[in-house]
DNA sequence: GCCCAGGGATGCG
DNA sequence: CGCATCCATGGG
């Protein structure tokens, strides 16, 4: 049961929904446990996180943001009832549950993981961090995401500053040509054209570009494989040795509408539980 | 010092 | 198409 109030969402137990789990699942950045609370932040809103006995409770200035942002409005017990038809151990499955996609904004999510690339949570939540104090308006909350206009005025020697390498000039080189009209276009235009343009643009190849149709577009059927996922392929399935560009499409074919929050499932279980 | 991290760009066959 | 190599940076 979820009860939206002005500035309070709370979502009780029966609800597949874990705070946890959704934020440390590595599909967003931007967010900080503190005082027993998850803080988070989304282009210019924030939010405190805070689990109360059997609920979760959601408190911000700008709650219908946040309902959408959580996928609320999503039938979770449909789509984790329907992974059991897959080849997935109950282990995975129980270590998933709870994990939703969140409806992230579309710029925010191409550059947060034009950052990511081979690159490890820790220092990309730093890099952003950065970036926002850098060129984004601060706010009664801390700063906010840069906005597009802000970030192409962002000059060459400040894009290096932020300590993320060779991804600076990716950066850079993205933030000539961005526009609000390119990106409006890419949410118009059908999964495959939007993944071909997406790899088109500076430091966004095959995997970036799935997350950011997964994370950014809502599209489900995007399957990013990076390291871990890799390593799920070969040591969880047992795969013959093939390209990430084959793990990716034998794992968005096979999943088809639920390989989004199947590869979740998987990366999660996998990060979390190797060593 | 080496290896790894939510890989991409480039060049070469 | 597949494959090798290079690419900054910080932590283990």
């Amino acid at each position: 049961m979820i009860k939206k109030e002005s500035k309070c969402i709370t979502i009780s137990s029966d609800e597949i929904f874990d705070i946890n789990k959704t934020l440390t699942c590595g599909q967003v950045f931007r967010f900080i446990y503190q005082d027993h609370m998850y803080k988070l932040w989304s282009k210019d809103k924030f939010a405190r996180i805070i689990v109360e006995g059997t609920c979760t409770k959601i408190y911000s200035d700008d709650i219908d943001y946040f309902y959408n942002y959580f996928a609320l409005k999503e039938d979770y017990n449909s789509i984790h009832n329907a992974l059991h038809h897959y080849n997935l151990s109950k282990s995975i499955l129980e270590f998933g549950r709870g994990i939703r996609i969140l409806h992230q904004d579309l710029f925010e999510v191409i550059v947060s993981f034009i950052i990511s690339a081979n690159n490890n949570i820790k220092r990309i939540q730093s890099i952003i961090e950065r970036l926002c104090v850098c060129l984004g308006t601060k706010n009664v909350d801390g700063y906010a995401f840069p906005t597009i206009e802000q970030f192409c005025k962002g000059t060459e020697a400040q894009f290096e500053s932020l300590g993320a390498g060779y991804r600076s000039r990716y950066l850079y080189k993205f933030a000539q040509i961005v526009s609000v009209d390119m990106l409006e276009s890419i949410k118009s235009i059908s999964t495959q054209e939007a993944r071909t343009k997406l790899i088109s643009l500076p430091g966004i190849g095959p995997k970036v570009a799935d997350c950011v149709l997964l994370f950014g577009l809502g599209r489900a059927t995007a399957f990013p494989v990076d390291t871990w996922v890799e390593k799920v392929y070969y040591e969880v399935f047992g795969g013959k040795k093939m390209t990430r560009k084959s793990i990716a499409e034998y794992f968005s074919d096979y999943f088809g509408d639920l390989s989004g929050i199947a590869q979740q499932y998987l990366f999660f279980y996998k990060r979390e539980t190797d060593n």
